[in-house]
RNA sequence: GGGCUCGUAGCUCAGUUGGAAGAGCAUUCGGUUCGCAACCGAAAGGUCGCCGGUUCGACUCCGGUCGGGUCCA
């Protein structure tokens, strides 16, 4: 029997054989196509040359592509698991020609493939063609020993091929094989019989589809291929299923192991089969950058990784076990895919951690749904409220069977139809929220002119050029004839700077816009046509350029220090500052900053000269260790900026230094958590170290402030050396700068001991005096209880304090209320024009009189016009009609009084 | 981008008409024990995410904001 490996090394030699270059999956992730969310076919990498507008040199391919289908008009996430052959991550293997050869050897080859290299049985293969294909239809007989009564003809539903509704489009001939014990018949194929399996399509693009529908030849005519990897192997292994051939045995295996179930019973199969399909769709979209988070198609990971987890619950697995998958697949699939190897301890984090925080909404779900539960179970009709199964689903994720699975173990029915009505409803309020946010930008205003926009040769003298267009309405757009002010982009910030009219007059600009610069001030008039000199700010640029250029050397550090899953994940420059952000799952170690800054250190150091050219994506695709962004849309050309050919390249629209060494010091000043799984790194460079200097300055000004004399003198001196020293240095002078820094630093944090020690004996201090003020309060309570008024037979006791808060009063009113054995207390202060009162009742009162605290709080606060209340024992309130206060305490004996008699 | 939801001690979480910030675990000390576990007693530990508003008084109500979760687009 071949193994897999054998039967994918098959495919690729056969090809090799005639005259096919081989050439490596593309990634899952589509990194220059955002309007897919996963690479989902053989082709996607090729779409360029099927469009006309790529080429590649050579014009015939083979290769195996990975292939993830989960989510838009190819999801075959709901029958995974529950058939033997729909997965969501699969290989395509796939033989292409660019103009070059045609139906006719297309048809031969996959015959000869199939018949001859892997002897698959003739009388059990099956072709489809076209409907109106004679071509293809003929070619089947004349080329291949196919029995004729096997070549079926079909319409456009199952053989006319279309990328969209314009473009390249053709008419396709499959292959089907049939596993049917006693044979099949022709009304077998394309009816979703499961044992007459499509394994072959072979696509004919051989026309263009306009606008109107109509279908013209193209001059060039292209094959395209896609024969699933996993079906052939299950063939050629003669399995039942998919999950039978050496592909995912191992994975199998591996779930028998960790959950100690058998391969048995439809339950365990469909749990295993989930399981082990959905972690290769993690382990490859991880490899190839690709994280679970609530967006996008992180988001669609999330909830693979969920439905696994879920199917895993069926198999008594509670906690995190997919991650100890990886270990086999990297096993079986490493040598024809060394991406998941080199990543392979960073998948297995991101999945544990995942795995984790899944268990934790989980919970948190399970314990609403008990609440709730608690709630209804007792009720005649036994309903689990629909509203309530939606916000488990909304706000806690938990899918609507989960939800119906639970109520029934505690025999409850979810109510459905209110369900339902609860998910209508914040669909349209989602949809309604979008509808309000469209509006129209100002850019949609400006006309379409062809302007030269080049912010990378201009010097500090700017360039001279003319004004173009003001935009009406907006007078302060201004499109110039030539725009050498940077536009956002990339991280990058706008330049600023400013423009000269006809040698005179000057005008700030404060934005820039590829098609437009934006000025400060709207109410200048601006002649259209003018001569201008425009300058761009330059001291600024220089400052970012070496923020930008010191962000490609971090970039390349980090995945040193790292490892290589660092890649940029967001990323933000301008003057003072440059931020990088990057998948990480654990804070930094000082260490390894000081390494990483090490390492940027050398490379500034060595005065590397940073190049920058423009050339093909291929080209460009091809050089060792490319960075490139994940998402964004890259045209046919790319501009590769180049720090050391060995160290960093990166496709990049940015401005950069000359030079390395221009750069100065690099100082990474923060680090810190933004998501999980996801760190930040900010940093600072240049001129920005001074600032960073003149920051610590006033940050150990300001911890000086805050400390008592007897800390604060010692550091006065050393401030004033500070702030000697850090004039006329230059932002070049990287030794003294890093020696002064070390000093900060050091200065800094003994001042932050010392703060700590400060505070804390300010604290106790505090806390002292307030028990002492209590203290001695409480020494005096007897002379004040003696002085008590008396509201027949009941003691009232009334007394001022001086406290700072509320917290001394209740401390006191509790002694009060043990020292009277028998009475009502009320203890105030006076405070900002205010006045805060407690109330206290002994036990006694309370139950033989009624009497509350809280109420006669209420009572005697509606005197002094405010409000107040609390427990029947201690009550707190307050008013602001201080001047009230000698009659509210002659009242409260009205008060007390009323309050028993009722 | 929008909706919902959560943010309280080191950790897990309670805390309703706004009126004394709590429990369990962990920590420290003491008791018990040959020692440990367990148990008993005590202590320490809080800007109640942040900012603002209402109020005599806000963990609680209102507005904003940040962070986590989740659903929709």
């Amino acid at each position: 029997m071949r193994t897999s490996s054998q039967i994918r090394q098959d495919f690729l030699d056969f090809f090799r054989s005639k005259e096919h270059k081989i050439v490596p999956s593309a990634p899952v992730i589509p990194y220059n196509d955002p309007t897919l969310l996963f690479t989902n076919a053989g082709m996607n990498q090729f779409k360029d040359v099927f469009l006309g507008m790529g080429k590649r040199d050579y014009n015939r391919a083979a290769d195996t592509q990975k292939c993830i289908r989960v989510s838009g008009k190819h999801n075959d996430l709901e029958e995974v698991g529950h058939d033997a052959y729909h997965h969501t991550f699969f290989e395509m293997l796939g033989n292409w020609s660019f103009g070059d050869y045609g139906k006719k050897e297309a048809i031969k080859w996959a015959w000869e493939l199939l018949t001859k290299v892997w002897k698959m049985p003739k009388d059990k293969l099956w072709a489809t063609v076209f409907r109106t294909d004679d071509e293809a239809y003929e070619l089947w007989q004349s080329e291949t020993d196919i029995d004729p009564a096997h070549i079926l003809r079909f319409d456009e539903k199952d053989n006319f091929w279309e990328m969209g509704d314009t473009g390249p489009c053709g008419p396709c001939s499959e292959i089907h094989i049939d596993l049917t014990k006693d044979g099949c018949k022709p009304e077998d194929v394309n009816a979703d019989n499961p044992d007459v399996m499509e394994i072959w399509n072979l696509v004919f693009i051989q026309y263009n589809r306009d606008e109107k529908g109509v279908l013209h030849p193209l001059p060039m005519k292209h094959v395209d291929t896609g024969m699933g990897f996993e079906r052939v192997v299950r063939v050629l292994q003669n399995k039942k299923s998919n999950y039978e051939t050496d592909v995912f045995l191992p994975l199998i295996n591996e779930i028998i192991h960790v959950s100690k179930k058998d391969y048995t019973g439809d339950k365990n199969i469909a749990a295993m089969n989930v399981v082990a399909d959905h972690i290769r769709t993690l382990t490859f979209a991880i490899a190839d950058g690709a994280i679970p988070s609530n967006e996008s198609r992180g988001y669609v990971l999330r909830r693979i990784l969920r439905r696994a987890a879920r199917y895993g619950r069926n198999l008594n697995l509670h906690e995190p076990f997919m991650y100890k998958l990886v270990d086999v697949l990297v096993e079986t699939m490493g040598d024809a895919f060394p991406e998941i190897r080199e990543k392979h301890e960073f998948i297995k984090e991101v999945i544990q951690a995942e795995e984790e925080s899944f268990n934790v909404t989980l919970d948190r779900g399970i314990h609403l749904f008990n609440e709730v539960a608690d709630a209804v179970e007792d009720t005649t009709n036994k309903v689990f409220p629909g509203e309530e199964a939606f916000k488990l689903y909304d706000t806690y994720g938990f899918p609507l069977d989960l939800t119906q699975l639970m109520a029934n173990e505690r025999g409850l029915q979810v109510d459905l139809i209110a369900y339902e009505e609860a998910m209508k409803g914040q669909k349209s309020k989602s949809r309604a929220a979008r509808k309000e946010t469209i509006g129209v930008s100002s850019t949609e205003m400006l006309p379409a002119i062809q302007i030269n926009y080049d912010p990378y040769s201009v010097g500090p003298e700017g360039i001279k050029t003319s004004i173009e267009t003001v935009v009406e309405d907006a007078a302060q757009l201004i499109v110039l004839k030539d725009n050498p002010f940077y536009a956002e982009s990339g991280g990058q910030v706008s330049d600023t700077g400013k423009i000269i009219v006809n040698g005179e007059r000057e005008i700030e600009v404060v934005d820039s816009k590829k098609d437009y610069i934006v000025i400060k001030d709207a109410d200048i008039i601006i002649p259209e046509g003018a001569e201008v000199i425009a300058k761009v700010d330059y001291g600024r640029r220089e400052a970012i350029e070496r923020n930008h250029s010191a962000t490609h050397l971090l970039h390349e550090a980090l995945r040193r220090v790292l490892g290589p899953h660092v890649k940029q994940m967001g990323s933000y420059l301008d003057d003072k500052v440059l931020r990088f952000d990057f998948p990480h799952f654990h804070k930094l170690e000082q260490a390894q900053i000081k390494e990483i800054e090490g390492i940027v250190m050398e490379k500034i150091a060595q005065g590397i000269n940073v190049n920058w050219e423009v050339m093909p994506i291929e080209t460009a695709e091809k050089i060792p260790n490319v960075k490139k962004f994940f998402g964004d849309k890259y045209g046919d050309n790319v501009r590769v900026v180049i720090i050391d050919e060995k160290f960093s390249v990166e496709f990049c629209g940015g401005t950069h230094v000359k030079e390395t060494s221009e750069i100065g010091l690099f100082k990474i000043i923060r680090e810190e958590s933004i998501s999980s799984g996801t760190r930040r790194i900010f940093a600072r460079t240049g001129e920005g170290i001074l600032h960073l200097m003149d920051e610590k300055i006033a940050d150990i000004e300001k911890l000086v402030a805050d400390l008592p004399e007897k800390y604060a003198d010692n550091f006065r001196i050393a401030i004033d050396e500070f702030k000697i020293n850090s004039k006329d240095l230059d932002f070049r002078d990287i030794g003294i700068l890093s020696r002064i820094l070390e000093y900060h630093d050091k200065t800094i944090s003994s001042l932050m001991d010392l703060r700590e020690k400060y505070l804390e004996e300010r604290k106790q201090a505090e806390k002292a005096l307030a028990k002492q003020k209590v203290k001695e309060a409480s020494d005096k309570l007897d002379e004040v209880i003696a002085k008590a008024a008396d509201a027949e037979g009941i003691k009232i006791v009334t007394a001022k304090y001086d406290f700072d808060s509320m917290e001394e009063l209740k401390d006191l009113g509790d002694i009060l209320r043990s020292k009277l054995t028998s009475g009502v207390g009320l203890l105030y202060i006076i405070k900002d024009g205010k006045v805060n009162f407690v109330t206290v009742v002994t036990d006694d009162l309370i139950k033989e009189k009624g009497l509350s605290a809280g109420k006669l709080a209420g009572e005697v606060a509606k005197i002094l016009g405010g409000g107040g209340g609390g427990k029947p024992h201690l009550a707190a309130a307050g008013g602001k009609d201080v001047g009230k206060i000698d009659f509210a305490i002659t009242e409260l004996k009205n008060i007390v009084l009323n309050q028993i008699k009722k």
